[in-house]
DNA sequence: CTGTTAGCGCCTTCAA
DNA sequence: TTGAAGGCGCTAACAG
């Protein structure tokens, strides 16, 4: 890479000669004469170097050849002027800004944050720059978002749709702009969706608290009307099936203290559990919380196991077990997807699907005794 | 907040009539009786509605009034078009974008992601729009981030400098766009600066394990070129002198590995430490594993308390003592005082400097029995 | 290889 | 209260 200084912006002086065209009342920053801090255009650049116009568009794109010589004197006309193209300009004319909009639920969600960095990543790598925005879960504020950037003429669109209730993306709101979601799927649409093996992930993981010789696994979760969190607790059934076990399932961890409750009623009931299954980040917090306050030993009185990894999991007490989803990797995914979209400059009647496996981080809470985490796929 | 289907773009067949300035041989895509998908413009509205494209402007803006009953003839044909403005257009023509960049070093930091939500949220409630981008830290990379921001014309700029080496972000490259620098201060510019206390802080949270006996603290950092790490050894530095201790600092937390072997040379060296004080999250959690590992037992055998909370610090084992940042505090202030700028339109000579303030979060590292958290301020 | 022309969609300026 | 003209900076299309 260049050395930063080298790019530094200053604005020079120009001196600015009028132009026939201009009205004789025309603000005067361009009169003859006149000397203005103002950034240089294009055709500043020309004039100084005594080409036209076109020469150093042409000479910037490095599309069409340009002799050697006329190249140097637009070089040294551009170093001279510290003349940076206008990105603002280039979009207005060409329709293509070079830009994405991504819309996360949440930013200080860490799941959704490594999404972003990845695709923010991702975009860097292929030129572009990307608008930034959350819907906070509300479909009505990721549609008004959606058309704010629409507005602002972005090139395609990466979404982790608002899951209170089914998303109303349209493909006929999107005209021909590409766009992938990911994480949570859309119903029957035309994008692009890139996802993670929810039900096979929780089917894995509860297989192995079934292998730890567990027969009574209780499921705590959210509502099941929402996508990720009913794939998780079918593979929760479908695992429990399998092994002959009676399921059970607890929706409601909407706060610490409605799971607080609710485990103090499981543990204090006939046949208690003797471990958890939690089915996402948020419930395994309040779950794992519950446990400790109520001075449950884990994995020794019950086991618990979680859907989703987080940082310092492996610091808690004990080091959990949980699914680890490829946060950075379905970003990259679905931002290559999206630039795939843009280059071929067309948008699918059927958009792919694309499924990524997770990873089972094998540590404590399950009742195992690995002293570093086990990772298996 | 109007239903968000009102507000669904569909595009809109138009029937687009020749006009007269445009040459036989143009694309044809305007010519007289060809029905085309394209997005509505201001000048389709005006045809539709019987009036001139200013009157059109001029209903959006609202600044300027409009009759009754042509202000009803626009209105319908906005809708029956699904019109809506070209921002790229608007914002060419009055070099105005209403949007603002943001650069972090990175996103997975939760840290930074606090801060940037609250940025884009700020951002969102004055009708802006976030292009977001991080630097890893790297100087180079946030220059030429600032650059490409700058190329695209934002109002504004919002930056939590890059601090491997001292920034080189200066007032000559911004122009006249302002800066607002946050979390780490840039040396001695024009830019606003809104930074958290970060030695009363430390100084106050190495007090508390004063407070609590400790006569051998050792602070856990890393280098102290850094800003905010020296800002707070100058805290602990203070705090042990104000009580006659003697300093102890070690910054080479770098890796969990070097952490490790730090620590047990402290504890196995003569006069071992009773408690440690870190620096950072990522200090926190090295010295915290370490600990673990070596089957230190926390209070009882050493006190640990940290400088910055983390979600989760309260389900570690044993529950972490911390200095709270306020981090979406920050990121709304400097929100705050960079649309003051746009709004001024004006860049000062020197900027403001705010500092917030931090909290005491008292858990049970620290040797306090608390069953649930104690902040103090 | 290079220059000229024209216009992207909007809003400022001027005139009615 | 409304309309017409012009141009923001850039590049596609067409000469030369």
């Amino acid at each position: 890479m260049a050395r930063a200084t080298q790019n530094v912006q200053v604005f020079g002086v120009i001196q600015v000669t009028s132009s026939p065209k201009n009205p004789p009342a025309a603000r005067d920053k361009r009169a003859k004469g006149v000397v203005a801090h103002r950034k240089p255009t294009m055709s500043d650049v020309a004039r100084l170097a005594g080409v036209g116009t076109m020469t150093v568009s042409r000479f910037l794109s490095g599309a069409v050849p340009v002799s050697a010589e006329t190249a140097r004197r637009v070089q040294v006309a551009i170093d001279q002027l510290n003349y940076r193209p206008n990105e603002l300009a280039r979009a207005f004319r060409g329709q293509r800004t070079r830009s994405i909009g991504l819309i996360v639920p949440y930013l200080y969600d860490s799941f959704f944050a490594n999404c972003a960095h990845s695709v923010i990543t991702a975009a860097r790598e292929h030129g572009y720059s990307v608008l930034l925005t959350t819907s906070n879960e509300d479909p009505d504020t990721e549609i008004a978002e959606a058309e704010q950037m629409l507005q602002r003429a972005v090139d395609g669109l990466v979404v982790i749709p608002a899951m209170s209730r089914p998303s109303e993306l349209t493909r006929a709101m999107f005209g021909k702009t590409p766009v992938v979601v990911f994480d949570r799927p859309v119903a029957n649409q035309s994008f692009d969706v890139v996802l993670v093996q929810n039900t096979a992930g929780s089917h894995r993981v509860v297989q192995h608290l079934i292998e730890h010789g567990h027969k009574r696994i209780t499921l705590m979760g959210l509502s099941r009307s929402l996508f990720t969190i009913n794939a998780r607790f079918l593979g929760y059934r479908r695992a429990m099936q399998e092994a002959g076990l009676e399921e059970d399932a607890f929706s409601g961890c909407n706060s610490q203290e409605d799971t607080l409750q609710a485990i103090q009623e499981k543990l204090g009931g006939p046949n208690p559990p003797t471990a958890f299954f939690t089915s996402n980040t948020l419930s395994t917090r309040y779950v794992l919380s519950a446990l400790i306050n109520l001075g449950v030993r884990i994995p020794n009185d019950v086991a618990l196991v979680g859907f989703d990894d987080f940082e310092l999991s492996d610091l808690t007490a004990p080091p959990l077990t949980v699914v680890r989803q490829p946060a950075s990797e379905m970003g990259r995914v679905a931002a290559s997807l999206l630039f795939e979209r843009i280059a071929r400059g067309e948008v699918p009647q059927t958009g792919n699907r694309i499924v990524l496996p997770v990873e089972i981080v094998l540590r404590r809470s399950c009742g195992c005794k690995h002293r570093t985490p086990v990772v298996i796929h």
